[in-house]
DNA sequence: TTTGGTGCAAACTCTTTGCAGCTCA
DNA sequence: TGAGCTGCAAAGAGTTTGCACCAAA
C-alpha cells in the first residue's frame, strides 16, 4: 500500500540479482555497487555515468567516476540496465528490471524523452525474415519530433 | 546507357550542390573537398571519416583528417550526407541525396548494414499524434539480428 | 589473509579547434 | 591580394585501464 515500502521491495529485488550475478563471478557487493545502483534506480532511467556520478556526490557519497561505469557496466552483464546511445555522444543507460520492450520518441524543442510501446516492429520482423531471411533479435526505434507540451 | 557515365552524372550533381551551398556563404569547392566527396560517393554510404580518410590515403590523395571532417560537416549542412550513430562510439555518415528514406538491419554476426524500406513507422505516427498530441519529424529504426548468409 | 574493489590519474578514441602557412578566385 | 582553406598538433569530451592502497569474506 505505502508507495515507500514498494519501492524499497523493488530495490531490494534489484539488488538481489545483481548481488547473485556478483557472486557467481566471485565478486563483492560493496557499498559503491548498492550507492550506485540506488542512484540509478531513483533515476527516470535515461540517465548518463556523470550524472549519476553528480547524483552521488551532491548526496555526499564518495564514489569515483571510474566505479560508477565499472558498476554500470556490470548492471548491463545481468541485464538490469540497457545501455543506449541517443545520437548526442554519451551512453545513456535504462532500467531494465520488470520494463517491458518500448521504443523510445523525442522533442526536439526540451529533449525530454518519451517511451511509448507500438507492436508495429512485430510484423515488420515478419516481412524481414521472408524478404531477406533476417531473423531479428531485437530493435531500436527512436521518433523525433516535438512533444505536445511544447506545441502549446 | 553506360553506367560509368550515368555514375559520374550524379557525382557532378552533388558536386553542383556543393558548389552552390559553398557559393552563397563565400567558400570555395576545394581539390580537398573534390576528393571527400568522390571518395564519399564511390562508398556504400555508411562509413566513418576515418575509413574515408584511410581510402584517400590509399589513392595516394593528401587530404588531412581534420578537413575530412570538416568537409562531411559540410555535406550534412547541404544535405547531401546524414550524419548517424550505430552505437560503435563512432558517426557513420549516409548518402542522401537522391535516396528514398529507409531503415537498417544490422547482423550481429558479420556486421553487415542492409538497407530497407517500410511504411510501418507511418501508421505510427498517426498513432502518436492523436495519443499523445506527438508531431513526428523524423525517424531511426534499426533491427539488429543475424542476416541470411551468416545463417547458412 | 587473501582476493577483489576503489580512487586517482593516465591513457585512449573520436572529434573539434587554433594557428601558421598555403591556395584559390 | 586577400579571404578562405589546409594540415598539423593540441585540446576536448567521454570512457577505459593500470596501479598502489583499501576492504570484505
Amino acid at each position: 500500500m505505502a508507495p515507500e515500502k514498494e519501492r524499497c521491495a523493488d530495490m531490494g529485488k534489484e539488488l538481489e540479482i545483481l548481488r547473485e550475478h556478483l557472486a557467481r563471478h566471485g565478486m563483492n557487493l560493496t557499498r559503491q555497487r548498492v550507492a550506485v545502483v540506488n542512484a540509478f534506480l531513483k533515476t527516470d532511467g535515461h540517465v548518463t555515468a556523470e550524472e549519476i556520478y553528480q547524483q552521488l556526490r551532491d548526496e555526499g557519497s564518495r564514489v569515483g567516476l571510474a566505479t560508477v561505469y565499472r558498476t554500470l557496466s556490470l548492471l548491463t552483464d545481468c541485464n538490469l540496465a540497457i545501455p543506449r546511445s541517443f545520437g548526442d555522444g554519451t551512453v545513456r543507460y535504462e532500467k531494465a528490471y520488470g520494463y517491458e520492450s518500448h521504443d523510445h520518441m523525442i522533442c526536439d524543442s526540451c529533449g525530454s524523452i518519451v517511451e511509448f510501446h507500438s507492436d508495429c516492429v512485430d510484423q515488420l520482423k515478419c516481412e524481414l525474415l521472408t524478404q531477406h531471411n533476417f531473423v531479428v533479435d531485437r530493435h531500436r526505434l527512436v521518433l523525433y519530433g516535438i512533444c505536445g507540451n511544447c506545441r502549446e
